[in-house]
Parts: structure tokens; sequence; C-alpha cells
RNA sequence: GGAGAGAUGGCCGAGUGGUCGAAGGCGCACGCCUGCUAAGCGUGUGUACCCCUUAAAAGGGUACCGAGGGUUCGAAUCCCUCUCUCUCCGCCA
């Protein structure tokens, strides 16, 4: 959410950051319902202030022993006023309130200006891309011939863009899982956090999932919650509707998950192998930081990821997302993508974030930053680190050898009792 | 699932219809005093929104005593629903 006095007291410069992610709204509609709220508003306190007013005479009246009738006939009607006008006032709170939730945040100044992933920008690249001397192929023929994953049976369970995996190749992931969160944990100063795979629509509020991508979650019936996309979504709402204390900054927290999406309207992309599932792991970084620092923060949280697979040795690049490939709640983002043999090409394997205050200012996060301070509003950045099902993918794919082997790269054979090749 | 108890400000804790944003204490901030420290004294100490101004503040107003609804001229206080916490019983990974 934006600050209304910014949408107020700017509007131009907001407009024309909006459109440049490429996000149309009815600004015009917007001015007249804040207007009209605002309006509305002041006549309805008035009339309570004159209520109260009254209602406090009566009382004294009463103390005093005088004659409260003829006061108590005239509040009568005030009363009354009052009453007729909280639904009208409701009704327009609630379209302010709905429009504010669906303009998505100000991109950063720094993201390059464009409308989809070609104007993307590199940042840098790691890594020689790997050769092979026999063709490479892709994941999930590796994975089938190893006899690892059943997309099949997945499908028979419970339905396409899921996955059943066996012996090595779920060990693999496992593996993997452990070796991120040890890495963050350990070497990079982060909180392991386990937290709910389920969460209330306030959660999915104050991160900017809801109202807007309902169709993109799967949710309960009863009670009505919702699974998690990310552990984004959990992590960051931890403090939510919370003043912390300064000292308590930058809050850094990593959580491993699996995350659910409803895939609605990718239909017919990556139909085959793991790269776009309903269920997916993921190992998610998460901070709350100081709005000067967040920046820092967040060149770190890129850097924490990247790490991953520096360690595992597989090529990757970094990439600035622009104005128009954001998501909803970011400023700014960097994807971090990593090259895969069986597909000739980079794919997204982690993507940071800064939301700057956009969900502080949702979810009511805020920090004290002196003792006589007013309380602000936190930045929040959340970033991959890494999704797993990708980093499976990766490995199967730049590890895979003529004979249909896969070599588990060193640092994760202590993670897989010492498993040195999948075959 | 059954029975009971509870939810008040940063914390503890009073308050069962009227002037209560809420006593008192703790904590914290500022000032005074004390040639250090401790103690003591005084003042202040929530958040959001609206109005008026604005560089900002001050000022005025509204709301908030778990959440939502109701009764009433008036609700922290009465009624209803829900959520959560605690205790006991049952069940259970």
């Amino acid at each position: 959410m934006l600050d209304i006095k910014l949408l107020r007291e700017n509007l131009e410069l907001v407009k024309e950051r909006i459109a440049s992610r490429g996000a149309k709204l009815d600004w015009e509609r917007f001015v007249a319902i804040d207007r009209e709220r605002r309006e509305a508003l002041a006549e309805w306190e008035r009339l309570k202030e004159k209520k109260n007013r009254i209602s406090g005479e009566i009382g004294k009246l009463k103390k005093s022993g005088g004659d409260p009738a003829p006061l108590m006939r005239e509040v009568e009607e005030i009363a009354q006023a009052v009453r007729d006008g909280e639904g009208p006032l409701a009704e327009i709170e609630k379209r302010f309130q709905d429009f504010m939730l669906m303009i998505p945040n100000l991109p950063h100044p720094t993201a390059p200006l464009g409308s989809g992933p070609e104007q993307n920008r590199e940042v840098r690249s790691w890594g020689e891309l790997p050769r092979f001397d026999f063709p490479a192929k892709n994941h999930w023929e590796i994975g089938e011939e190893l006899g690892i994953f059943d997309f099949s049976r997945a499908a028979k369970i419970a339905a396409s863009r899921f996955t059943v995996y066996y012996g090595a190749g779920a060990l693999l992931e496992r593996a993997l899982i452990n070796f991120m969160l040890d890495l963050h944990t350990r070497e990079r100063g982060y909180r392991e956090v386990l937290p709910p795979f389920l969460v209330n629509r306030d959660t999915m509020t104050g991160t900017g999932q809801l109202p807007k991508f309902e169709e993109d979650l799967f949710r309960t019936v009863d009670p009505e919650l919702f699974l998690i996309p990310t552990a984004e979504v959990p992590l960051t709402n931890i403090h939510r509707e919370e003043i912390l204390d300064r000292d308590d900054l930058p809050i850094h927290y990593v959580a491993y998950t699996p995350c659910f999406r409803r895939e609605a309207g990718s239909y017919g992309q990556d139909v085959r192998g793991l790269i776009r599932q309903h269920q997916f792991n993921k190992v998610e970084l998460v901070k709350l930081a100081e709005p000067q620092n967040s920046y820092e923060e967040l060149e770190k949280m890129v850097n924490d990821a990247e790490e991953v697979l520096r360690r595992l040795k597989i090529s990757h690049r970094v990439v600035e997302l622009c104005t128009g490939d954001m998501g909803f709640a970011s400023a700014k983002t960097y994807d971090i993508e990593v090259w895969l043999p069986g597909q000739a090409t980079y794919r997204e394997i982690s993507s940071c974030s800064n939301c700057e205050e956009f969900q502080a200012r949702r979810a009511q996060i805020r920090y004290r930053p002196d003792k006589k301070g007013k309380p602000l509003f936190v930045h929040t950045l959340n970033g991959s680190g890494l999704a797993v099902g990708r980093t499976v993918v990766a490995v199967l794919e730049n590890y895979q050898q003529k004979d249909g082997s896969v070599v588990v790269p060193e640092v994760l054979r202590p993670y897989m009792g010492g498993l040195e090749r999948i075959m």
C-alpha cells in the first residue's frame, strides 16, 4: 500500500511510475473517492462530536438534579442522524480501501524501464557454461531414466503439475534443503523459522497476495485458510501489527517450506518436468530492515542466495528486473537465473526483492527509530535462497554424465551419506 | 469434543452505565536536586484517521479497553456471536 499523502500531494509522479509497470488504474475515480470519503467523514464526525457533547451534559444534569428531558429529545435526533450516516460511510470507506489495496508498489528509480523480460538488465554472471561431448538431456528425461521422478503416478494421486520423488531423488531434495538452511543459518546470520503452511486472509493481505491475486492461491473452506505460495508470506507477517525496537533490526529469517500455487493462467507453459509445479519446496530469506539500510541488505541477500550456486559450482547470472516484470509488492527485484544445459537457457531460480514500506504499511510493521520518535514503517525484503525443485533441475542437468548417471556435487555429499553418483 | 476461567495502555493492575484514553504502580523521557553512584522531587509519556494550518509542529475533533454486532441520549462496564489464552476431562500424530 502506498502512503495516501503521497497520492494526494504527488499524484502525477505516482501515476507515471505506476504506469511504468504497465498497471492501469482509474485515477480520476480515485480522486473522487478520496474527496468523497473525506467530506463524508468530516460531516459524520461533526455529528458525533455534537452527540457526545450533549450526552455528557445529560450526565451532569442528572447528577445535579436538573431535568434532562429536553436535551434527550434533542440528542435523539442527532443519534439517529449518526446511525443513518454509518452505512454510506462504511461503503465509501470500503471503496477507498479496495482501491488502495489494488495499487502496486512504486518502482525504485534505479529499476530499468521496460514492459517485459526482454528489458531486464544483466548485472553479472558467474561460471563458465558447461560443455558436453554428448547431447545434453532435460532433467525430466534424466530423472525418469534414473527412476527418481514419477510424473504420471503423481497425476494419478493428485493432479498434473505434481511429482513423486523416489530414492536418491527424494534424498537430493532433502540434502539441498539442509545444505541451504545450514549455509544461511550458520554462516550468514539468518534465524531459522518453521512457520505455518496455511495462513489467514489478513496475512495474505499483508504481503499483497490478496485481494488482487486470489485466483493464484489454494484455499481451504472451513475454516478459510490459504496455502502459502511462498514462505515470504508467513515470515513477513510474523511481526504484523507490531512496533519493533530499533535494536531488533535488522531481522533476518530463513525458512524451508513447501509452496503451493494454482498457476492459473500458465496453461501450456513448462508442462513437463519440475519447473512449474503446484507444490514445490523453497528455502526463503526474509529481512526487516531500517529504510536507510534496506538496499544494502538487498545486495547482501542476493549474494547469500548466489552463494548456494557458487558452492554447487553451477553457472548463473543475476538480472535486474525491469519495471514491467516486477512483482506487485516490489520496488526493486533481482532474479538469479541458472544455466540449464538440457534446455540451453537460463531459468529463474531465485527472486530477491525490496518491498520498501509497501508490505509494512499493509501489515502495520513499524519500528521506533529512537525513544521519543514516532514509529516508522520498516522495509521488508524477501528472496529465494533457493527454489529447491529448480535447484534439483540445475544439478541434474549440469552434472549429468554420458552414461545417464548424475554426479553429486561435492558440497552435497555429506548430506547424502557420502553418495557420489546417482545411477 | 465436554466443563470452567480469562482477554484493559510498553509491562503489572484497578475500574459493573455518565465528565474514562482510562486510577495506581513499574518502565521510559525531560528537568531539578545530590561534588560520583544510589535514593529523592517535579513534569511528561499510545496509535490511527479527519479538520485547520503547515517546512514541521501546535491546536480542534473522531475512533480504539481481544474482534464483530446489539441495547441506550450515553458502554471498558449490559446483551449476542466469534477468536484467542489458561485449567481440568476425553481423543489424538
